[in-house]
DNA sequence: CGTGGCAGAATTGTCGGACAGTCCGATTAT
DNA sequence: ATAATCGGACTGTCCGACAATTCTGCCACG
């Protein structure tokens, strides 16, 4: 079942180094917001050229393992951002051409959930942010986009005050999936702002009063319109 | 409120390069198998020195929109692979220490929902792929190892069973990062080899069955189960 | 006609060195 | 003590080069 011999293969050099470096991370010998050794010294310690070496931070750079103040110079080890990891996901889901039944299924099995825990554990900075995010949707009464990226920020407010990092995570590539999908349909929809809206403001409260099943419900159906909508619009 | 000027950022060359080529990619003007042009050919197109150019296809490469086959010298376009994706999430999720809970919580979200849909789509050969997972856990019973990434899989194999690739995507970087704990606990638990064995064999017979609530309840029983394990392994 | 082999072209990985622009730290001037 | 100045260090980018490997078109051969 097994091969019998293995793929014998030669990682170019800055795979190499960038492995090596990143296991340094990992393990903490760095820690985070220590600067790194400049790039001609790594080139030395090394003992590869600093090309070479450019190419292997650029790695762990674009991971997120490093990184730099604005207009810094020195790079520094930093801890990767959420949001930052996933653009990646989902660029690779959206080239993957996922469906919307797809996305709508995974919304609908993190987000009640993030509500949730968001109405158990939320303080009071978080419901803040809830609240903001909803005015700014009513703002966006006449703008689409803007209306649409406030939804997209509400989520973003419920799974970050689920206190949850990993339903925060798990839940920030759906929207960057959701964004051009409800875009899409909102205005298509003549009852679709007054609906999102009561379902914000019901979820709102449940997470204010702490009712977590309570939020978990309203979220669902708030989801759940979404599918509606998408099935109205076609054809 | 707002600032009056925006922080005037200037992307380095490989960064905007890396932009442009992206966004071609997206846009399906190379088509996925297609072969990138030569790096010194893009240097020229772009009109800089290929040394940048390799900077920039860096990014794309690690970020999977680029790859190329085993031993073949060219570059051609690739559709990221959810696996190479999700190890850059799993890894940002170490570094941030996420709790067994927050881990636990999100796996409670998101694979009961997989097992729901995996009972109702899975095809014939995704269900022997649950059962081979299956039974590569009864042998791994004296190898720890063995038993952990056993479980593991089984995971992987409900979820690519679900039919959802938004699902399977979200779900697979919750796998890497149970394994360390799985393995911690496994073996401080003398009853949790028999458990699982039990709840995999009733989730299996459920997506066999295509009795899509009863696989969600076991593996919500299941999932459970893990949990039960890390607190009685508290001292 | 298909197949294998081969030489030359093309391409990648790596190297050394170079230079402008900018950031940082120390020193000096106010 | 604060502000202006200056030199060094570092990054981003470029140029040119070379070995190793892959690709390609061609040719001989069965």
């Amino acid at each position: 079942m097994t091969d019998l011999f293995a793929p014998l293969l030669d990682d170019p050099a800055y795979r190499k180094i960038a492995n090596l470096i990143e296991q340094r991370l990992v393990a903490r010998v760095l820690r985070t917001g220590d600067a790194l050794p400049s790039e001609t010294d790594l080139a030395r310690q090394f003992g590869v050229n600093r090309s070479t070496v450019r190419e292997a931070i650029r790695e762990l750079e674009i991971h997120g393992l490093l990184g730099r103040e604005r207009g810094e110079k020195r790079l520094r080890v930093t801890r990767p951002e959420p949001h930052r990891v996933s653009s990646g996901v989902s660029r690779a889901l959206a080239l993957h051409d996922v469906t919307f039944m797809e996305l709508w299924e995974a919304m609908m099995a993190i987000e009640p959930a993030a509500a949730r825990y968001a109405a158990s554990r939320r303080t009071a900075a978080q419901l803040r942010g809830l609240t903001r995010a909803s005015a700014r949707f009513k703002e966006g009464i006449g703008d689409t986009a803007v209306a649409v990226a406030a939804v997209v920020d509400f989520f973003t407010a419920v799974a970050e005050a689920s206190g949850n990092r990993v339903l925060a995570l798990s839940q920030s590539p759906l929207n960057l999936l959701l964004e051009p999908a409800l875009s899409a349909i909102i205005d298509r929809v003549p009852q679709a702002r007054a609906r999102i809206e009561a379902a914000q403001s019901k979820i709102i409260d449940a997470i204010k009063l702490n009712k977590s099943e309570q939020a978990r419900i309203w979220m669902e159906k708030h989801i759940r319109d979404f599918k509606r909508g998408y099935e109205l619009d076609l054809p």
